[in-house]
DNA sequence: TGATCTTTTGTACGATAGTACAAATCACAT
DNA sequence: ATGTGATTTGTACTATCGTACAAAAGATCA
């Protein structure tokens, strides 16, 4: 049942399961989960099908494992930087620090893989927007203590603003950064060609930047969002 | 080939049609393009699987339709808000308002359906999430000149920051706005139940607030930006 | 009422989906 | 070299997909 690692174990491994993930990967993160076939799958990674049923038994099964894959090393590395960022003196400074520990994992490789780290962040992306069932748990499980951790130590650097407040602003920050990774391409477009969507360092600055100013922004006042103004404010 | 206009065309219309679109719009919006069948579809608008077919011709078709739907209105409504926005004063608050114009159509009813406005705005999410094609090309044709139009509004109220960072707080502004859309239920859960994250208003408020902090924020240094750091800034 | 058009129903077809499984092949310790 | 377990291949099965289409039902007006 369990593989016995050989003496090569650790060195070269032109492996099928390798390249039947790297493909499930791609093609999961730029059509969605439904739109790929396993029969997609095994062709890009030029394998059989039944190879798929074989490593990973089913397709939620081979979901799952990219999951697996990426989740540890990601959340390792963001604590890591988080862990950093916490002891940053300047308050200001330590809530730049926090925004970039959470957003540079999500942007760069989180595993071994080039590129990994974008590519799961994106799949991500498009699992929740598809509200897919296997995705869903394992985000719960997986991300929310350190989705935790993140707006804890914000809440820390910003104590006059309410916890409340620093949920929807990270919240927005996530969404941010999923919709960049989704479509990197419309920035290209909208700025007339001046600027490269897909350039990660280039988002990853403006996303720093803009977040950061987000986070600062003065707390919604609680009583003037109960006596809050309709939401349309003109009747057409 | 063009239905006739009967005596009560304005009136009434029990109309299975309408029925079948609606059904889609939520199905599609919760459950992504692919996940959904054009047998679910039916089952949900207590239709027949093949009225679909003689309403729309094809499951693309009837997405194109829902988009058809909706497109004019809301862009509609956008331009009027918009213009209104422009003629605001005072440049902070005009920031305010032509954001609150961005957002405010996307959340409420652009139709004459109930929450018409939010679930189209989720379904417009899902779909450049999947990278769905159809929607791709209506996107780039109905969307892309509003963007623009805002993108040009904010950059007027906001003179010193360069278009560019512009552009990326607009598509950031996008990501945040889709994503709250798509998983409300994360916020409630992240905040501890002690927010609501499909209250429509509280959303709206805490996206404008935090909105148009990001846009007035100082704009990258171009220089800076140049010899910009590596991206991770410590190796591990 | 009967003729004509629109809408709905029921059913069927070919394509493709996920998965199962036996046979073939490979890797390697002995 | 040979046997053994891991892997890959090829193929087949059943379910469901989008779509087509003929027949039934409903509506409209002479």
């Amino acid at each position: 049942m369990v593989r016995k690692p050989t003496s090569k174990e650790t060195a070269r491994k032109p492996n099928m399961r390798e390249a039947i993930l790297a493909a499930a990967e791609e093609l999961f993160a730029t059509n969605g989960f439904n739109a790929v076939s396993v029969r997609d799958i095994a062709h890009a990674a030029g394998a059989n099908p039944g190879s798929v049923t074989y490593h990973f038994k089913t397709k939620d099964g081979l979901l799952l494992e990219i999951y697996r894959r990426h989740c540890g090393p990601m959340n390792l590395r963001r604590s890591e930087l988080l862990a950093a960022a916490r002891r940053v003196r300047d308050l200001q400074d330590r809530l730049e620090a926090i925004v970039r520990a959470y957003v540079v994992p999500a942007f760069t490789s989180g595993s071994d893989l080039a590129g990994g780290g974008a590519r799961f962040t994106r799949l991500r992306a498009v699992m929740s927007a598809e509200g897919n069932e296997v995705a869903r748990k394992i985000i719960a499980q997986t991300f929310d203590d350190t989705s935790h951790a993140f707006i804890d130590a914000i809440h820390e650097s910003l104590p006059h603003i309410p916890r409340t407040d620093i949920v929807w602003r990270s919240h927005f920050l996530l969404g941010a950064l999923y919709y960049s990774l989704v479509t990197p391409e419309r920035v290209s477009r909208l700025s007339r060609g001046e600027v490269d969507g897909s350039d990660a360092a280039g988002a990853i600055e403006q996303l720093v930047r803009a977040t950061v100013a987000a986070f600062q922004a003065p707390a919604l006042d609680q009583a003037a969002s109960a006596r809050r103004r309709p939401v349309v404010s003109s009747k057409t």
